[in-house]
RNA sequence: GCCCUCGUAGCUCAGCGGAUAGAGCACCGCCCUCCGGAGGCGGUGGCGCAGGUUCGAGUCCUGCCGAGGGCGCCA
């Protein structure tokens, strides 16, 4: 597909205005948007409202001499005015028959592939990933899925915390168990917090500590094997619960990795002079932030002690995506707590220079994930929910379901179970998480989640299958005989109608950085589908109805898996 | 105290400055005994409050109220 169909009607219906009432005219975007009312037909221009001051016409002539010059006779129906001046357009059968058979419905690649970078997931080594760990992980994803499928060149980076001062109390710890036996994947979050009570009570371990940070951060051999050795640990760890989230193609570009360049990048800004001496320490100011006292809120480039912060180690990781990845866009999935700081980052690099005016940087804030009694969700004892464990849970839960509907159904349960239950689970988790918007806080509900009914993942799995079901049934008997698509009923002309949007769809995920539009439209999709399911006997109808009808079913099926895929979320052939 | 985000139906949420604000769950009615019952059709019920901008505001701006988060040397 070269172009959505939204991109296309826009392109057509700005020239044919610039040619109207000339090239200087300033027009709405975007200039076409899809009605709310069928009855208003299924696209609708606005523009002769906002057009009427500047071109002293009334707004009802401007659409007529839009409507007149539209230049969309191969796509719509002759567009219709209504008052007080909308041109409104509906599309013609025959352009959506031809669509729909053509395929290729979800992504329409762009003429201007960039080098992205998506910083997402980024879970702190030495540690088990906890639930802050899953919105960003499941939004990155999706997020670099669907840049990627637009053909941008994507990297995906996972910003692990492997650096920082916290690794000279780990790498005490680790000399003095060493004697005792090795670690197990298990252990890291208990490894962690014995360390923890260890440095906070016990002065000698404290100053070990202390040197074993200043060695490693001076590059002592051994020191940094035991660091390396601590690093593989915890990424053996994570890679347990990438495997069970089906999440792949992280690039580990983790913060030590810029310590190198930390020098560099303090030297760049205090020879810009973006960068003074305050309280012992070096501060960036930056325009528009204030403390509690209302005084100037710096940026910490180096404290009192000498040491970094993480600020000069996003700055670096920005700098190096700039201009030595080259980016043109760099996006942060980190949660909305974070925003501060990262204005403050993202600041004082363009003041740097260090980003070039088309490059876009941005902030991809969500909100926290609340239990459900609407607080922040942790276990009983207070902890952060492991993420092994939740996704335990969602897998346990989505098997449990499997079984008792075999069981109604009177049915032997899948031979593959297993799979079977983690794909409904872990689809569930994720299509909770991305059908929300991601800014506010969200409620986690395995009861919600789970239901086969309403705007859930099983629900799309499900809507798959059945048309896997069908296309299977019809697989065994005649062979289509034709492979264009008729579209008689209300009910196929109306699944054609949303099917052509998909493109549509996955472009604005990609515009706002929001993956729950292309939730919303896929459970429109599903929607659409069981109308017309209801109506359009597919199997039972005579040819070439038969083999059109069957064309349709083909195309929802292939919509629901890729976007499906898009979210990260994968179907079965059998639930 | 300042900054950020959020506030839409009983509940969970959509809603790209555009026409009569939409789903799901729950509740009420009707229809379908189907190609795998995710049923289909209809009904009850809502934009926190007050101003402003605009031809037009749930959407933009200001103030207030409420919830959450953040606010100098941890990351």
């Amino acid at each position: 597909m070269p172009q959505t169909l939204l991109a296309l009607l826009d392109e057509r219906l700005r020239s044919a205005t610039q040619l109207a009432f000339g090239a200087d005219v300033e027009l709405p975007a975007p200039l076409v948007l899809p009605t709310r009312d069928p009855k208003h037909g299924d696209y609708s221009c606005a523009a002769a409202l906002s057009l009427a001051k500047a071109l002293k016409q009334p707004p009802m002539a401007i659409a007529e001499r839009l409507a007149a010059m539209a230049g969309l006779e191969d796509l719509c129906e002759p567009p219709v005015v209504t008052p007080p001046g909308f041109v409104n357009f509906r599309l013609r059968r025959e352009w959506l028959a031809v669509r729909v058979a053509e395929g290729d419905l979800v992504a329409a690649p762009t003429p201007t592939p960039e080098i992205a970078v998506v910083d997402y997931s980024s879970p702190n080594l030495a540690k088990e990933m906890h639930v802050g760990h899953l919105r960003s992980t499941i939004i990155g994803d999706s997020l670099a899925n669907v840049l990627a499928a637009l053909g941008h060149q994507v990297h995906r980076v996972n910003h692990v915390g492997d650096w920082g001062a916290q690794f000279g109390m780990l790498l005490a710890h680790l000399e003095e168990i060493r004697s005792g036996e090795n670690l197990g994947i298990r252990d890291v979050e208990a490894f962690y917090r014995e360390a923890n009570e260890r440095d906070k009570s016990d002065e000698a371990f404290h100053e070990l500590a202390r040197r074993r940070v200043v060695e490693l951060q001076a590059g002592d051999v051994a020191a940094r094997a035991a660091w390396a050795e601590l690093v593989d640990l915890t990424k053996r760890s994570n890679q347990v619960v990438y495997d069970a989230l089906g999440v792949g193609g992280l690039e580990d570009v983790g913060e030590s990795f810029y310590q190198p360049m930390l020098d560099e990048v303090v030297a760049d800004l205090e020879h810009q002079g973006l960068c003074v001496e305050d309280q012992g320490a070096k501060v960036a100011f930056v325009d528009g932030f204030t403390n509690r006292d209302g005084d100037p809120l710096p940026l910490i480039i180096q404290n009192r002690h000498g040491g970094y912060g993480y600020a000069v180690t996003d700055l670096a990781a920005l700098r190096y995506r700039a201009v030595e990845l080259g980016a043109k866009q760099v996006l942060y999935v980190v949660d909305a707590g974070q925003s501060q700081h990262l204005q403050m980052v993202f600041s004082v690099a363009r003041k740097a220079g260090w980003i070039a005016p088309g490059v876009t940087v941005r902030h991809v804030a969500f909100g926290l994930v609340l239990g459900e009694d609407g607080k922040r969700l942790r276990t009983r004892s207070g902890d952060n929910v492991k993420l092994a464990e939740l996704l335990g849970e969602a897998v346990d839960r989505a098997r449990q379901f499997v079984v008792n509907r075999a069981e109604e159904r009177s049915e032997a349960p899948p031979d593959d179970l297993d799979e079977v239950a983690r794909v409904i689970g872990v689809g569930a988790v994720k299509y909770a998480d991305l059908s929300q918007n991601r800014q506010s806080n969200y409620v986690f509900s395995f009861d919600r989640m789970l239901s086969l009914k309403g705007n859930t993942a099983p629900y799309l799995q499900y809507a798959y299958a059945r048309i896997r079901s069908i296309l299977r049934e019809a697989a065994k008997g005649q062979p289509p005989v034709d492979l264009a698509v008729a579209l008689d009923d209300d009910a196929e002309l109306a699944l054609a109608k949303t099917l052509v949007a998909t493109a549509d769809a996955v472009a604005r995920v990609f515009d706002e950085d929001e993956p729950n539009h292309l939730c919303a439209h896929l459970y429109e999709v599903a929607q659409v589908f069981s109308r017309f399911y209801e109506a359009c006997p597919v199997l039972r109808s005579d040819e070439p109805t038969r083999s059109s009808r069957l064309a349709l079913c083909d195309a929802t099926a292939g919509v629901l898996r890729d976007g499906l895929a898009l979210l990260g979320i994968d179907v079965l052939e059998r639930l």
